[in-house]
DNA sequence: TCTGGGGTCCTAGGACCC
DNA sequence: TCTGGGGTCCTAGGACCC
């Protein structure tokens, strides 16, 4: 725990709806409500005009409606927010180089990464700050916390919300912490809420009485754990200005459920499309396919794919994903779909790149296990030798997904079978462990 | 007219390897 | 022959966040 107030926590006030505002005069001091408008749409952001009906982030569109008729209901101009957020992680990264975004109206900034920081200043720092982001953006106003940690700075920005600041004294976060409901802890939502008030724990204050064994027992390791620490201020996580995507994917609700399976296998390969273009946009590719489905009833499944290497293949991307679906019961018809890729790698498959990393410097003690440049993607072709080590864990390789003609040698016949196979038949992935399992084998005409 | 879309992290079980 | 842990990877689901 640090000694001085220096973790800078900062929140654009009802972001889409201003920005609305802002750009439509006619729409100032009158309800606005950003979000989807559809059948099946929720509210993503409401101005604090329309919340004096009640009306909040992820309720329903039908519900706010009906709680405020006379708003104005938009879809959103995601451009317009993202120049303006823009605008803002800038200014916050003249503060300092530690600058965690987390969404386009929120970020960290870690006031001590910059060597000249003061912590007498402050004060005047925030000031000029939430001014200067008026000024910058036309108009926006936004709420600040400072303290010790990520947990109090981010609490702080809701005392004197919207349009405000709260500086948490070093030493006074337990006094502030203790009347607060447990919810103002992250990863306290609901169903963490309802076991901990089974136990009688409402409110911060109250879960000081509970040992961190009994947290434990009561929400997992993790979660236990973490409630314990946090909910006495006790909070070292750091500001992180470079956190890598984990995983990237496209879904879509319909308007009204879908039964047919030849549209929702159009749809499946259209959502894979896209899935693997932004992949592409962004430089990564990825091991791991997903389908997502949801039911009428709003259970939701998924089901995946590990792929022997990363990809940013449409073709393969978009194949995975059928598959997957062709597997899924869609019965009932589906209100969901989506598909996803995950287990990221930031390398690109492509030849170009492949070409320079030959010339960069050889990796020092990495295991010949795996390949030290990044595999390239390559088409099947006669004479390609397909590589197993003793116990499957080689790779393959295919962006294909034509039959290959495969001679095997297996751990018990060098000389073994000849297959024809899909190019991605799971007896040419790494890990395939069929017996006699293949070690080697030669793709043939 | 209930319940978006983009994510992150955790848990738990099974397979497999050592 | 029986017993046994630890570690990793994969899959599926759930909670949570903005």
């Amino acid at each position: 725990m640090r000694p001085t107030a220096s973790i800078l926590h900062l929140d654009l006030d009802a972001f889409f709806a201003s920005v609305e505002q802002r750009d439509k005069p006619s729409l100032r001091g009158k309800p606005v409500i950003v979000g989807g408008i559809g059948q099946r749409g929720v509210v993503s952001t409401a101005s604090y005009e329309a919340r004096r009906y009640g009306v909040r982030s992820a309720m329903s569109m039908a519900e706010a409606r009906s709680r405020c008729p006379h708003a104005a209901f938009l879809s959103g101009r995601f451009d317009a927010y993202r120049a303006a957020s823009a605008v803002v992680m800038e200014r916050l990264r003249s503060l300092s180089p530690a600058v965690e975004p987390l969404s386009l109206d929120e970020a960290f900034v870690d006031l001590a990464a910059d060597p000249e920081f003061d912590p007498d200043t402050v004060p005047e720092l925030v000031d000029r700050l939430r001014r200067d982001v008026a000024e910058l953006t036309g108009g926006l106003t936004a709420s600040v916390g400072v303290a010790t940690s990520k947990l109090m700075a981010k609490i702080a920005t809701e005392i004197d919300k919207p349009d405000g600041s709260f500086i948490v004294a070093p030493g006074t976060e337990r006094d502030l912490l203790e009347p607060m409901p447990v919810t103002v802890i992250a990863g306290v939502g609901p169903a963490t809420a309802a076991r901990l008030h089974h136990v009688g724990v409402t409110r911060v204050g109250d879960v000081w009485r509970h040992s961190e064994a009994e947290l434990i027992d009561l929400l997992g390791q993790a979660a236990g754990a973490s409630l314990h620490r946090l909910s006495r201020g006790i909070d070292d996580r750091a500001v992180s200005s470079h956190r890598e995507n984990k995983s990237v994917s496209t879904e879509d609700t319909f308007e009204t459920d879908i039964v047919d399976r030849a549209e929702l296998g159009l749809i499946c390969d259209a959502l894979a499309r896209r899935t693997a273009e932004r992949l592409r946009k962004a430089g990564l590719s990825g091991r791991t396919v997903t389908l997502k489905v949801r039911y009428h009833d709003f259970t939701t499944h998924t089901r995946s794919t590990t792929l022997p290497g990363p990809t940013d293949q449409s073709r393969l991307i978009v194949a995975t994903a059928r598959r997957l679906l062709d597997a899924t019961d869609t019965g009932g018809g589906l209100r969901l779909l989506g598909v996803g890729v995950s287990g990221l790698a930031d390398w690109v498959q492509d030849d170009l790149f492949a070409e320079e990393a030959d010339d960069a410097p050889e990796p020092l003690e990495q295991e010949p296990r795996l390949p030290a440049d990044p595999p390239r993607a390559h088409e099947w072709s006669p004479g390609m030798d397909v590589h197993h080590d003793e116990y499957g864990d080689g790779w393959v390789w295919g962006r294909g997904l034509g039959l290959v003609t495969v001679r095997f040698e297996t751990r018990h016949t060098p000389v073994g079978p000849v297959r024809t196979l899909r190019a991605d038949d799971p007896a040419l992935t790494p890990g395939h462990r069929e017996s006699p399992s293949p070690v080697a084998g030669t793709v043939e005409e």
